[in-house]
DNA sequence: GCAATGATGCACT
DNA sequence: GTGCATCATTGCG
């Protein structure tokens, strides 16, 4: 039911946290209130190898997080306006993550859409990962959270697993680096959902049933 | 529909 | 000074 997701489910591969993930609950308390969402599209980051991974350039300030133990939140500012949200994986001291790119809203939808803005269509609420933390609020003052402790402002409710078949995979979304890193598959997402981000053509290619 | 571009702050070289 | 794991707007067809 609203059983929160415990550190033991984020301290394992990072690829079988991302494929883990969809379906979840990710829940925010702002001001009493509970927004959320269903987790549809996630992406998976994992080691200082990874071409596209923060963790790239080796610890530093803003990527600390990473480094640190999993079920912890890494928030971190792009482009300068937008926040995107990770959550932690695999063991303390090995940097890893996954992004979380889309959700299905689901609770607390009036105050979701004002935070976003009267002017959006509900479709894009969440529909991206910079949408995403615009919809629940999310900014610097949640980076290094633990999202497993009882009283945590942002945390993950457990629900059913989904379905092999409706789990299609792709290439990550802007990802720099060697043809390794851009072509491989680490994005997994919710084939069918109207909710998940970027463009229908480009999904379509690339669906296919995950691992 | 789509591509091009501007907005904007901060970490890092 | 440069370059983003982005989004909204514009201008084109």
């Amino acid at each position: 039911m609203n059983e929160h997701l415990s550190r033991a489910f984020f301290a394992r591969p990072t690829l079988d946290v991302a494929r883990d993930l969809l379906g979840k609950r990710l829940t925010r308390r702002l001001s009493g209130e509970r927004l959320s969402g269903y987790i549809i599209e996630i992406e998976a980051y994992v080691g200082e190898d990874d071409q596209s991974s923060h963790a790239r350039p080796g610890l530093t300030a803003r990527n600390a997080p990473m480094y640190g133990p999993p079920g912890f939140t890494y928030v971190y500012l792009i482009y300068g306006m937008y926040h995107c949200l990770n959550f932690v994986t695999e063991r303390e001291g090995y940097p890893a993550a996954v992004l979380v790119r889309a959700l299905e809203p689901l609770e607390g939808l009036t105050t979701q859409q004002h935070l976003r803005g009267p002017q959006h269509p509900p479709r894009d609420l969440a529909r991206g990962p910079g949408r995403l933390c615009q919809a629940l609020a999310i900014d610097l003052t949640l980076n290094a959270r633990d999202v497993c402790a009882d009283d945590a402002p942002l945390w993950i409710e457990d629900a059913p697993p989904i379905a092999e078949s409706r789990v299609a995979r792709s290439p990550r979304i802007g990802v720099r680096g060697d043809d390794r890193a851009v072509s491989i598959p680490w994005r997994f997402y919710l084939r069918e959902s109207p909710w998940v981000s970027g463009k229908v053509s480009f999904n379509r290619h690339h669906a296919k049933t995950g691992q």
